[in-house]
DNA sequence: AATGAATGAGTTTTCATTCAT
DNA sequence: TATGAATGAAAACTCATTCAT
């Protein structure tokens, strides 16, 4: 499902390195960025085809050479935005050996580089705002992508408790205290400056973690 | 247009205490918190009249003997919200007099109380997805609610550091990371289990607290 | 299924005769009767419903307010041509007790007052040409009407072979013999003059009976 | 505009006898026998030149390099189903002279040996179908196919009756209603099993015939 | 006040037709 | 010749809004 796996030498491969066979492979990718974008701004149901299709430079019917419908659309744009999220997951993850509260500080920063500041931070909100209609994709992605990014930050608590860097604490909450900022800091790029209102990004997420810090360190701890 | 305004007692004071009056004064509140359910659950533009006339247990026509238009029948849902809300903070804020840690935790319980587990929660949810769609709205929504409810924290933060309690910080990024995890809690209740997920709210809002408490402590505080 | 049904003392019954009521039960067999005239015209793909909704005199919406899509106002149309057809075959079908040729002939004179004449004839034409693109509404006609009416004959064939009237044969295969110069002057009405051209319909179904029973005669017969 | 003419030896003829060369002269015809089987299938109007093409195993593309749009290949599927069928009942025609009898017994079994029992046989069907929607159409096919089958028919019968096998009768009415089921039988396998369900094509053209020669003969005939 | 049938503008969806390759 | 991606006009379908009752 994921469209933008076309990779420069498939060409080659297939035989047929035309400009227009390139484009053809380009194009799936092409439309779900213009529906991610819109669908992050007014959300799937008052988004008009139209206007995607506007967005990508090509005409309501070319939409449908690639999706079968709006909601295949919808979910191809999800979905996508998974395998981003994952591949860009999946390099932060690298193996990192130092303390615990570095390991925090690179979850919390590499995750605003490589989703929180770009495009990919539309999907948030937009999974939010249609996860009722969508169940069955809520799910998924849920599995996919929340649990997974939970279970990073997990690893760093345990880490951290473990090595008597942390006080020991409700690990599942915490989780879930430590994104909720992140996630806000997401939607209020594509929704009310609900947070980060008044402040830089960099600097809200400098505090979230200075506090976090504080919040998570052992009594007796590096203070 | 605020409806929500019928007391209960209005009936009594216009000298009519019959069902029928109290009904018809009742019905613009029974409308918009159908329309509130609804629109919580899949949004502005997904929500069909139908379906809320039908909820409110009137027919589609009657809608329209109380809300000129679907987008009045929204700005009717936002704005009762805020006045709940707002009433709801008018009670919580008090002139409640001692340590700055115990207003906070005044501040997250009663938030709960008031509007977290209450079906106002779904406001939230709705001006995030919808933001975008009714811009004035939003800016409205932010000023009467979301900047008022910044200050209660505000002066709740500054009074703790006022008094040595909390250590010198960004307050205004501090609000921003305080207040994330109530409304994530709040959306998730009408979305995705993003986070409270593996905990209950107490819980999440324990945590949520402890952690905030402990790093917002001046380093030789109360520990 | 049927939409016709509504009998003329039902506004009493339910308690509200006004006009409009009356109306509303008229409504779908108005839209059907509308849709078989074009339908039989053109056939299903063919036929717009704008045009259908304009030759009922109503707007294309109001289409959907009485069958949920193109294809559900195709099977009302079957369906309730099914139940017309029935119930005409049930009014011949009386206790007829006379010879054999008698009963031949009113079965085919009878078939021609109340079927093959009447709009209903349509339904035959759009049942052969849409068998293919709705077999389990084909195979539902087959059995309810097709199969109905076969049994007529079948018994008429019967009757005559064991009275002596008749010679003996393949009733099976005569009674599609039979049929056929009916259906084709049905079809003809919304086709090509493929046959009953040159002559009338009364002219042609006399020929029809008159070789018909002359061919089933016994040798010896009644001459 | 008739594209079945090309012969399998005009490849020979031009010169040109390779294999790419009777390819390219047979295009015409393997486009026109997939758009047969389909229309005769569907209709005109549900069937999709996509499918067209892809039963002809070429591109969507390439039915415009033979026909100028969907309609002028229904007209060249009509044509050369035309063309095949004059040239069938060319055939048949020859200058029979025995029995009237035994020219009625070929003409039937003929056309069933070289229409009915064919792919020639849809033609009949989707003339029936689409009549309405290509008038000229329809009037052409009525006049160079139908007419001349009726043609051969009259001669039949009239002969019959001129030497007194036959007894007098509306010879009009009568080519009808021996065609009738004919062109039922045709029908019946491109839709419902109409007729010819519960017997064999040749069974049921037995007792057509058999019914139609002693309806036909005269009293005091060869009995 | 309340109803709900009717409307029609607005959207999604389809598919014959075109045209660059 | 052949292809198949792209187009856009036309058709199906939806639903906020109106209005006669």
């Amino acid at each position: 499902m994921n469209h933008a796996a076309a990779l420069p030498e498939s060409g080659l491969l297939t035989g047929k390195p035309t400009a227009r066979r390139r484009r053809k492979d380009a194009r799936p990718s092409e439309l779900t960025a213009a529906a991610l974008a819109l669908f992050g701004d007014k959300g799937f149901a008052a988004t008009r085809l139209d206007d995607v299709a506007a967005r990508a430079g090509v005409s309501k019917g070319t939409l449908y050479l690639y999706f079968s419908s709006k909601e295949a659309l919808f979910k191809a744009v999800i979905e996508d935005g998974m395998v981003a999220a994952l591949a860009a997951a999946e390099e932060r993850l690298s193996t990192y050996q130092g303390p615990a509260v570095d390991l925090l500080r690179e979850l919390l920063l590499g995750w605003w580089e490589q989703i929180g500041r770009t495009p990919l931070a539309g999907v948030s909100k937009l999974i939010i705002s249609e996860a009722r209609n969508f169940p069955e994709l809520a799910q998924y992605y849920q599995e996919r992508v929340i649990n997974r990014g939970r279970a990073l930050l997990r690893s760093a608590l345990e880490r951290g408790i473990g090595s008597g860097e942390f006080r020991p604490l409700n690990v599942e909450a915490a989780i879930d205290v430590i994104i909720a900022p992140l996630l806000m800091l997401a939607i209020a790029r594509f929704s009310l400056r609900l947070c980060g209102q008044a402040v830089e990004p960099e600097t809200y997420l400098a505090t979230h973690f200075e506090l976090l810090v504080r919040g998570l360190q052992s009594p007796g701890g590096q203070s």
